[in-house]
DNA sequence: CTCGTTGTAACCATTATAGTTACATCGATT
DNA sequence: AATCGATGTAACTATAATGGTTACAACGAG
C-alpha cells in the first residue's frame, strides 16, 4: 500500500523550525526540508485553515498561532492529512444483503477498524511540538 | 488522503465466508462481495502467500490453513497492505543537514510514528478471524 | 516603484487502486 | 479423450493522490 504522505513529517519539520525562529519564510523552510517552495506553501496553507499558523501577506513570514505545548502531532496529522470523513480505512461498497456473512461482520469490523485508527491518534496526540523538539527548545 | 484500500475489508469477509463454508470458489465470493472475479483472486492471491489460505487446483475451492481463532485481522491486514519496510509513515527524505532541527526532530519523530502504527496494529492483533463472526459461529 | 513574499492556477510524471477482458492451465467428470 | 468449471496471470483501462514545476497576480515594506 501506499505510505502516509510525507505532508505529515514536513509539517511537522517546519513548525518545529517555528517554534524557535519566529517568523520564517517559506524559502527558508524548503531549504531546510529542501523541496520546491510551492509545496512548502501548500502545506502552511492547510495549517492555516486548521489554524495552527498565522502568515503576514506582503511581507512574508510564519509563525505558530500558540504555544509548542498547545500543538500535538495529531493536531498537524489532521491539518495536512485530511481523509473522507475522518475514516482511514476502506470498506467495500456493496456487499451482497443476501450473504448473511457481509452483513453481520461489517458492524464490527468497522468498530474495529475505527478502534485502531483511534489507538494510532491517540499515540499522536499524547506527543506535543514542544515536547517533540526537547532538549532544544531548553536551550532558548 | 487516501484511504487504506477496500482489499483489507474484502479480504476479511471472504475469510469469514471459508470459516463456515469450507470450499468456495472465487466467484461466489465475488458473488458477496459483488466485485469481479479476479479482483478476489489477486487477494486470494496475496492470502495464499501469507499461508493463510490453500486453494484446491483445478476444481477449484479455497479453504482456511488454520482455525479461525488463529487468524487475527493483524494477519489479514499484513498480508493484503503491504508497506515498504513495514513501515506506514513516510518522512521526507532529503532534510537539510545544515539545519539542526530538521536533524533532531527526526529521531523522536520516527519513534512517535512508529508507536502510532504499532498502537494500530495492537488493535487489529486482539481480534480473531473468530472473534469478528462471532455470535455467527456459535450456530455451527 | 521596486523587491521579496505569498497564494493559486495549471501543468506534469509517477504510482496505487479497482475493474475488465482474455487466455493458458489444471483436475474431475462424462 | 474431450469437456467443463475453476484458478493464475497478463494486459489494458480509468481514476485519483502525490510531489514537483513554472507562471503570475497581489500584497506590504522600504
Amino acid at each position: 500500500m501506499r505510505k502516509i504522505s510525507s505532508r505529515f513529517s514536513i509539517a511537522t519539520h517546519i513548525l518545529a523550525m517555528m517554534a524557535f525562529n519566529h517568523p520564517l519564510t517559506g524559502d527558508q523552510m524548503a531549504g531546510s526540508v529542501q523541496t520546491n517552495p510551492v509545496v512548502i506553501r501548500r502545506i502552511i496553507g492547510q495549517l492555516k485553515k486548521a489554524g495552527l499558523v498565522n502568515v503576514k501577506a506582503g511581507t512574508g513570514g510564519a509563525r505558530l498561532t500558540r504555544d509548542a505545548d498547545q500543538i500535538t502531532l495529531l493536531d498537524i496529522f489532521n491539518a495536512v492529512e485530511v481523509v473522507e470523513d475522518n475514516v482511514l480505512f476502506n470498506f467495500h461498497e456493496h456487499p451482497n444483503l443476501d450473504c448473511p456473512i457481509g452483513a453481520n461482520i461489517e458492524r464490527s469490523l468497522r468498530r474495529t477498524m475505527s478502534e485502531a485508527q483511534a489507538a494510532m491518534e491517540d499515540k499522536l496526540a499524547r506527543v506535543t511540538l514542544r515536547q517533540l523538539a526537547g532538549e532544544l527548545m531548553e536551550l532558548e
